[in-house]
DNA sequence: AACGTTATTAATATCGTTTTCTTAACTATG
DNA sequence: CATAGTTAAGAAAACGATATTAATAACGTT
């Protein structure tokens, strides 16, 4: 069943060459005669010859590998931006491998170290670590170009690529109180000790603010991005005696944790509460109304995170880049549009 | 700022034993005394040495790597398969390579070229192929061992992760049929020339002939599993004559096409026409109403697929097995229900 | 005391590449 | 025609690990 595997030597014999030769021919490098060449090639085809990786690898220090660690590949989010990264990538000639945190600050350092092990050529994280001296300190050691996505975090000689959360926060309220007149806004909270949550909130409780409307604490559920706490914290929000007149959800999961709160119960959007989510993704657009959201950014972060790892690879020795993604409104029917 | 690479020699001088001693020890094999054993351990604790894996692949001819083929890891279903897989293989000090077809059939040829090159220890893939040449090709010529998922092909010495799908859509079918008293039910399907397709089709029909209910070709509209085309499809259902009572969407893409038409047109669900789907993720119970669907399996099928793989991997020689999977229903309340 | 046995370690070969380093042959130049 | 320069190819070394084989030490047996 299994046969011996063909090696360039055998590729060489088969073509009366020596094994540098046919090295230097599939290599395409100069200095061999056009008859060697040739004859080289065919005795590669005929062979069905493929290199072994890990000699090459050996040899050369190079692994051809991308690390891609995210907290949960079956999060629409996060599995979009590795579908980015990995046609990037497989184009040029890369192969992504995946680690899985499972939300996990003590998986992720583990994945991270991992990866550095494994001679990955660079990393794309989207970490929800606390403790950053793991990440500092290996990318000091070993000088592994790092992208970090979704999340701004203390670290330095790191690029990061996020969403510009604040002024998306504040472009989402800012619709509610100028077109709707509403005042009454609560949110749904991610965590505050990410970027990602906070600056949210920041964005969040800014229009307020610049529009006179005091911020409520009440009005401010944190929920962990769960749908399960999303769910609780909107029975919480309709349950107060003066009840919001909208509900800001700051991603998608927490959306569904809020529609199913709001549809066991009867409760219409967007007339007896209006409702935003933070995140677009196919499903919002075919919920019932259809909830108004920011376009997706998503696949595009992928992409940018893999482009500026790539040049981090090849050398490129630019200051290091804090790229913000601002995606507009795509508005629907739940804010009470239309 | 990066320094030269620690390898064994450097551990095996500082512990001052030979390099193959120092390999015996961490490899943790018999025969070294209890002293050294220390001393090397200390040295390589010391120097913070990680082992060059190019170079023991090398040696071994084993790569700790799996790859894993999908169609799109941004939906939800393939990369809820690959979240189970990755799981299951980290845990067993495997990596897994992505490798993303964009469900285009060359570049699944090649993906599995290219993972078979990349000297792999297994694949799982979940194939959209209709030449399997290549496929049976591979296994015959590498022996390398494959687990397909979500389609049965015609392939030898494989085995296969599916889903029941002549029964579970028989028993959605059936469930509109004798609780609800529909006769003119239609379909969206998948393509027909996959078995996840094929096969969910071949249910319908039967749960109708059954009844003693004909089948109206009419009334199956193909959408390969794509949201625009269910889009379309619904349209055209809802213009007919004589117009379904329940639309049965055979995955969850195409229930976002149709509830978007649904909903952009006003149709009221299940006043106007009941609605059902194959899969159910998340969103689908947060939809208004919520949507009568089968249980979950991509999580299932990825961590069944991985283990059936590891087996193979070690050497089970066992017939190679069809797996099916048989969730049951999720009643809610678009057929009706409740 | 001589020998065999066993536990421990070292020396060497090997995996499949690519990178020097050489050497040979050919070309151009005066 | 001599000499330098260029092109083409091979020989040998290297990458970092482990497997195989050989060597040594310690020990018990007779």
């Amino acid at each position: 069943m299994k046969f011996k595997n063909i090696t360039l030597k055998d590729v060489a014999k088969e073509a009366g060459v020596s094994v540098p030769t046919a090295s230097r021919v599939l290599n395409n490098e100069k200095f061999v005669s056009d008859a060697v060449r040739e004859r080289v090639l065919d005795a590669a085809r005929r062979l069905n010859y493929t290199p072994e990786w890990s000699a090459r690898s050996l040899r050369l220090r190079k692994t051809d590998v991308i690390g891609v660690i995210i907290p949960n590949v079956a999060d629409y989010f996060f599995s979009s931006i590795v579908l980015g990264v990995e046609k990037f990538f497989r184009e040029k000639g890369k192969d992504i491998i995946l680690f899985n945190t499972s939300n996990d600050e003590r998986i992720e350092e583990r994945a991270i170290k991992l990866a550095v092990s494994k001679r990955v050529e660079g990393i794309i994280l989207a970490t929800i670590c606390r403790n950053h001296n793991v990440i500092e300190s290996l990318v000091e050691e070993f000088g592994i170009p790092l992208v970090i996505v979704d999340n701004k975090i203390d670290v330095k000689n790191v690029d990061f690529v996020l969403c510009d959360d604040v002024n998306c926060s504040f472009k989402l309220i800012e619709h509610l109180i100028n077109v709707h007149g509403y005042k009454k806004i609560a949110c749904i909270s991610g965590p505050l000790d990410e970027s990602s949550g906070f600056d949210k909130l920041l964005g969040y409780k800014k229009a307020l603010i610049d529009n006179g409307i005091p911020v409520k604490e009440d009005y401010i559920k944190i929920a962990y991005w769960k749908k399960s706490k999303a769910y609780e914290a909107t029975r919480e929000l309709l349950s107060m005696d003066n009840k919001p007149e909208a509900i800001y959800c700051m991603n998608a999961n927490m959306l569904i944790g809020c529609l199913r709160y709001l549809n066991e119960k009867g409760v219409k959007v967007p007339d007896d509460v209006a409702v935003l989510t933070f995140d677009d993704y196919d499903y919002v657009s075919a919920l019932n109304p259809p909830v108004t959201a920011l376009e997706r950014i998503d696949l595009d972060m992928g992409l940018k995170a893999a482009e500026l790892l790539y040049r981090r690879i090849n050398g490129e020795k630019s200051e290091y880049k804090e790229i913000r993604i601002s995606p507009e409104l795509v508005i629907r029917k739940s804010c009470g549009c239309k």
